[in-house]
DNA sequence: AAAAAAGTAAGTGTAAACCCTTATATTGAA
DNA sequence: TTCAATATAAGGGTTTACACTTACTTTTTT
């Protein structure tokens, strides 16, 4: 057990930053030295406050703005070695995956116990990543031998043209809009529709809303 | 201001409910009599509690199980005189009218500081429900006036069988599959989603699986 | 008991979505 | 710099969705 963990926690939830703030000063060991509200908030303060020591970072997911993934990526371009932990509400593989692939040691529940959350700062400090059900060990090595943080971006199992129509899909816009918003043939919508429906497994269009919400390609 | 408020939180995330916990620790005046963290919890404990005082409850609205609607909707029933302050991480206008439906006498988010969540609270002490930017005053008499409580199941503008069909089409169901699920004709069912489109503002599936995410007719 | 709302069903179109195939230019990675 | 992936486009065919209307029955409300 390492004595005096310097811990930094990004949530825009205050009620919840405020409270994580109280829970830990139970756990003398574990130091809150900041508390950022936002992506661009925290890289701020690293740009301000550059050389300091941060030992792991609890990073919220669902932020607006600059979400949580975002800014790991960023962050981890700058400081390869800052052990960052995801903490969100939602049990989703796409989202445990992403965040993974942007740089992540670990994924939390906001369900689970402060202890558990303690005990995955902990982990992360001794072995560089947080093991758990949800995470597996195999699934790490997964993201490890990949070399992390690079090729972040494809976060989905679409291309950027795909995605730009699957959100005009989610604005209700029939593929003839599609096209000519896009300057596109609506063939060629067509074509990637096609495509779409294959590479998300769906079988028409409500399983292509359901999918950019799961993989957030839109927000809700 | 009242001395020694009894009050009472109900939040399946834990992280949540302890550092509210937490949080709570420092307005004396504000005593944490029960943590619950789903409803049904939460009725039972009342059950076995017959006759305790609780001056307030926090309720958190997006619960799995039995929600905070639910929840809420239910304790009104048995005891008009609870003040339930709803609690969420969506400033939704359609979940505040639902809450403020089922009985709810103010609505917050989770992005609010501890601070204003004490003020609500005294303020429902005080005058019986919690007015802000979210929920002016004009919106909870509208509500008082019509008697709260009743009929809060319509909350949506879709009736029963709609919402079992928008679910349905949410499943990537056709027409004629769903027709076959509920055993119905085919043209019946297309009857209900030209109503269901209008009714939801929509142009075609997207929509009506957008609306059915923001009214959480399913779950994601 | 009367009135209103909801559920059921059908017809007749048109437009859109879906399915499958082929093909070429462009872009990007090995 | 090849080779693979992506973006573009189109043809042809089938199915489904959407739009608008009418009408009868059942349920709920007044």
């Amino acid at each position: 057990m390492k004595s005096n963990i310097k811990l930094v926690i990004v949530d825009d939830q205050m009620l919840v930053q405020q409270g994580m703030k109280k829970l830990f000063d139970a756990h003398s060991h574990i130091e809150v030295v900041y508390q950022a509200l936002n992506g661009v908030d925290i890289i701020n303060w690293f740009k301000e406050n550059k050389g300091i020591q941060v030992d792991v970072l609890l990073m919220d997911i669902q932020m607006p703005g600059m979400d949580g993934w975002e800014t790991t990526e960023l962050l981890m371009r700058k400081f390869p070695n800052l052990k960052i932990i995801g903490l969100s509400s939602y049990d989703n593989e796409a989202f445990i995956d992403r965040f993974l692939k942007c740089g992540g040691r670990g994924y939390l529940l906001k369900v689970q116990d402060i202890t558990e959350i303690v005990d995955a700062i902990e982990q992360v400090i001794e072995l560089g990543f947080y093991v758990s059900e949800r995470v597996p060990l195999s699934k790490i090595q997964g993201f490890i031998d990949k070399k992390v943080i690079q090729n972040t971006f494809n976060t989905t199992d679409l291309t950027n043209q795909q995605i730009k129509i699957v959100q005009l899909i989610c604005q209700e816009k029939t593929s003839q809009e599609i096209a000519d918003i896009l300057f596109l043939s609506k063939k060629t919508v067509e074509s990637h529709r096609d495509k779409i429906l294959l590479n998300t497994n769906s079988k028409n269009m409500a399983g292509i809303v359901l999918y950019a919400i799961k993989h957030q390609l839109i927000s809700i």
